[in-house]
DNA sequence: TTGAAAGCGTTACCAA
DNA sequence: TTGGTAACGCTTTCAA
């Protein structure tokens, strides 16, 4: 028994299999990449084979060879839950069909040289392709290590370069813009706006959009209502309480994530400001928090999972660069339903 | 100029180091993984090579020859938002020390045989360690094949056979009592339980639970207020509808998970029950849910992202098989402080 | 439609 | 402390 091991423990390769099916090795391997020219029967000789051996072929071995690795990675950084959950839930469909297995990869947004960590990782594992979302999905070095590599890649919420490669994201500020104006339409004149983390390009984006509706409104721009955050929980309700501690308070807070609109409204019941009431809030992203917090806030409804479905669609077709603009819708609650200054 | 790649597009190998290097490849291997045995001089000069050349070793190349895949695959399957959070969260570090990646697999819980899914991917992947969430925490032919193929595994939760395997877990039947006995001790005398997915074991020990510190308070049990669930929103939110409608609708409502929890509060919001007031609710995980929620629900904080970093741990460690215990502890809010029955 | 043999880029065994 | 050289299990090129 040199042969192979075709014997209990050890798993069975390509070779055990041809030779239990008395074909080569190539028409094995023809079989698992489905390839043309192999007749029928030999086809279910070999399939039959590799199920009787329970024959599974080794990913490194494949990727080592061909030159494909079956994998693709997403690159995020510290990621919300909400936002990391849709990534993935938008992802592994596509992911299923193509068979292909998704690494994600949680780059350290504050490193020296996020980009760097990054880079290795993609010279060592040479994915089937990347998804990139902020804030490295907006690093030069990145997108040209991945371009020389001939590494397919796709941006979600691209800041900088957008036609580049491609890419999907809603129309931020626009979607900032809507938002502001609702509230602004609902009565409230003193809005309060809670930034995003300074390294995110559509943080620029959103408070781009809220300083347009309010200059379209005529409404003079308060700094003080302008407050920066970070994107998750503590950082809103650090900013909620720097807001509601102003002297002329405002009666509407848009924060622009949904995680710093909850901080804002821990804020809120933290200072005993009722929400709705004395205080309207307005968060963006698509979570069930809106669904569930009660008082309901406000949002843009920014739909992640989508997203992702797209720029797995794009990664796969090897679609051309350019960035496809998915629509973002608000929904309005009676938190601001019930203007506190009207 | 047969030799290498040290020009410019093709990636360097190990073999252009050791040129450059002047060493064999073996000596550069030895670099690679830090072997001992190598002159510091010697090494020093490999490294000089390695850099200069951009040299990174091949994954695949490494997984093949080496058999050690660099990866470790977490098994999860529809998991919400703040777990699959939680659980990346906490492998993420002990990944980055151990310079592995994190390939997440979100198989298919209602599949035909969710088993076979996740068997046949790991022997494709081969993975260095494996992490199992339930249900598939669960299921003996997975743990058995894990056995066989040598893979260390560990399980989260597991549900059953709870010393075959390093695990982690908090003692959910323990939580489930406490809080039950908390809600009875501000003096609700029906609560109603929401069940978790029946796939789950921890689903069970909850109910049990609950059921438990029922019987401890001399409350007889009424089974219309057990609902079953499935650990998302909108499975709350209905078996919450059903309980509201309830001829003697619950003072008090213990969802074993916080989505569900929250499914409960819109359905009270729908139904203009008021919470607090008219009802306490209770959750169960460890969410910004309970913090941001207004009003504030109870909950039992079981920290995810501990149990994954110990799960890691474990993994690591090649630890012995057996259950640890994470403590977990409740945090009680105004909702359940202000009874609505006393 | 099938097969033989040459890689792919490492690690591992055995010598030196 | 170092270096040959055979695996590792597959894909691919070229013939047949």
């Amino acid at each position: 028994m040199v042969e192979g091991a075709t014997q209990s423990g050890m798993r069975a390769n390509i070779k055990d299999v041809s030779s239990a099916a008395g074909v080569s090795i190539k028409t094995v391997s023809r079989v698992i990449n489905n390839e043309r020219y192999v007749r029928p029967a030999t086809r279910a000789r070999v399939e039959a084979a590799m199920a009787a051996l329970g024959f599974r072929p080794s990913a490194a071995a494949r990727a080592l060879a061909g030159g494909r690795a079956f994998q693709i990675a997403l690159m995020c950084s510290n990621p919300g839950p909400y936002y990391l959950h849709g990534l993935i839930a938008g992802l592994r469909g596509r992911c299923a069909t193509e068979r292909v297995q998704l690494v994600v990869h949680a780059y350290e947004r504050d490193a020296d040289e996020p980009g760097a960590d990054v880079r290795s990782l993609l010279r060592q594992m040479n994915p089937d392709g990347v998804v990139l979302t902020p804030p490295i999905a907006d690093d030069l070095a990145v997108l040209d290590a991945l371009e020389r590599a001939g590494t397919p890649h796709v941006r979600i919420s691209p800041g900088v370069a957008a036609d580049r490669t491609p890419a999907v994201a809603i129309d931020n500020e626009a979607a900032a813009r809507d938002m502001t104006q609702a509230l602004i339409e609902l009565g409230h004149r003193r809005i309060g706006f809670v930034v995003g983390h300074r390294a995110y390009g559509v943080s620029s984006h959103r408070l781009a959009g809220y300083l347009d509706a309010l200059r379209a409104a005529g409404i003079a721009l308060d700094l003080d209502l302008v407050q920066q955050g970070a994107f998750d929980v503590p950082s809103g309700r650090a900013a909620g309480e720097r807001l509601l501690a102003l002297a002329e308070p405002p009666t509407a807070i848009f924060a622009s994530s949904d995680d710093m609109a909850a901080g804002v409204l821990a804020a809120a019941n933290r200072a005993g400001v009722a929400v709705p009431g004395r205080l309207s809030v307005a968060g963006f992203d698509d979570t069930p928090l809106a669904e569930a917090l009660w008082p309901p806030l406000s949002t843009v409804r920014q739909p992640i999972p989508e997203l992702a479905a797209q720029a797995a669609d794009l990664l796969f077709t090897h679609a051309a660069p350019g960035l496809r603009i998915i629509p973002h819708r608000l929904v309005m609650r009676e938190s601001s339903a019930a203007c506190p200054a009207a």
